[in-house]
DNA sequence: CGATTAATTGATACTTCTCAAATCCTGTGG
DNA sequence: CCACAGGATTTGAGAAGTATCAATTAATCG
């Protein structure tokens, strides 16, 4: 897991700017840099599992992740995904709560692991870092009334057509214009909320229609306003 | 709509030691006190209003509220609740963002205002008001993951029993032993995400096997055991 | 190249929504 | 205080949307 990107400094770091940390000080971002680990973790394996207390934060340098929970019956409901540049574990170091959910590799992913406490040194010396963590927290939240709303109200087709939308505007698209995710089709539907099978048919409804291309978990979306139209999606 | 609570100043405010100015220093809470100003809202009335910008927050001195979403089709989708002690429009500000809900009152309700200059200045200085106001955006946000397990993964007929039990640990009960709010069949339904008519059977049914007991808007919990197993309620 | 996992399809049952109609409340003005 | 209008609640019937179970085929990984 261990991996030579330890020799990099914080502020030579190619993703720096893209981070929360794009407002620290030389000093600040040596304080993270003496204290980091950094680690790869390969596709589908943990790496913060629900429940634990995690030590520290891990900003992600190249990869994507699932955050996910434990439902009904060990089903697995989809939070939300993380990809390079995001930090990972947050919510639970700054609610001082256990991970309410776990967060899993979608492929191999590098990331550094930041210690506890030289967080919270930085929050103690930086209120713009202070800001720049209230902020991310806060539009979460806004993002995950959104999603409520959606679960509530709208129907499974509706809500897979927005979603294949989301995992674009999340992920973007490969050379062939395929959605940059691979995702199984249960994994899919745990993320829409549904059964394995609903997200099958309607994946094949869309193809029917001509408003996606399927080859095997390769998505391309080709009429995005029809799929907008479909998922009641206005933005 | 002005009140005269604006004599209190807020070291010697009731509610202080709940909300989260308790950290804040004599002089720090002076800030607050001289820029506040102390506004009652009617029930029903609308404090703040999906995608506006709001000029600060409220902090509620007294009452309840409800803060929901327009969803499809202009239905209502309840995604939290307000009580005494709460911050109001705190999610908008930090982001920066336009308020992602409305925020109504469900009873009159007393609350100051206070300006978004001096809740930066406070954030400013006092790095445990930062911390403090980081755990409650990331408490929100573990709450919010919960909300979208639950929507995507159980019937109407579990999240309804939970949602009862939620309420009572939200709100308490009366001296008579119902729960301490008053609510709309329709809005239980916005809350549950269900339609209004699906709620009413259900509540029926409920009352039928003697879980609860319904008086109107008055409702009673009388087998709450029941109600955690029928909702898949563990903790 | 097996062995396992993932994806697909069909049939059926169940939950939930929608529409319609009737009754019950509640607040308001006379 | 009463009558009344308008909203809220309740109930029924039927339609629609989804889930579940079972069986088959396809894909993937040592």
């Amino acid at each position: 897991m261990e991996c030579n990107d330890n020799n990099v400094r914080c502020h030579q770091c190619p993703v720096k700017d893209i981070t929360s940390f794009n407002t620290l000080s030389k000093d600040q971002l040596d304080v993270i840099a003496d204290s980091k680990t950094c680690v790869v973790f390969k596709k589908g394996q943990i790496i913060m599992h629900e429940g634990n207390k995690p030590n520290g934060v891990y900003c992600i340098q190249n990869g994507k992740c699932k955050t996910h929970k434990l439902g009904i019956e060990g089903k697995e409901q989809i939070i939300r995904f993380a990809k390079t540049g995001d930090m990972l574990g947050y919510r639970s170091i700054l609610s001082d709560e256990p991970l309410s959910a776990s967060i899993t590799a979608l492929e191999d992913t590098h990331a550094c692991f930041v210690p506890r406490q030289e967080l919270f040194d930085i929050i103690d010396l930086n209120s713009r870092f202070s800001l720049e963590l209230m902020r991310i927290a806060c539009h979460e939240l806004g993002e995950a009334g959104r999603i409520i709303t959606n679960l509530a109200q709208k129907t499974v087709r509706e809500r897979l057509a927005e979603m294949l939308l989301i995992l674009e505007k999340t992920f973007g698209i490969t050379d062939e214009g395929n959605l940059d995710v691979s995702l199984t089709r249960e994994e899919i539907a745990n993320l829409v909320g549904t059964a394995t099978e609903s997200t099958i048919r309607l994946l094949s409804e869309f193809k029917e229609d001509k408003l996606i291309i399927l080859k095997g978990r390769k998505i391309k979306l080709v009429n995005k306003p029809k799929l907008a139209k479909i998922g009641n999606v206005f933005d």
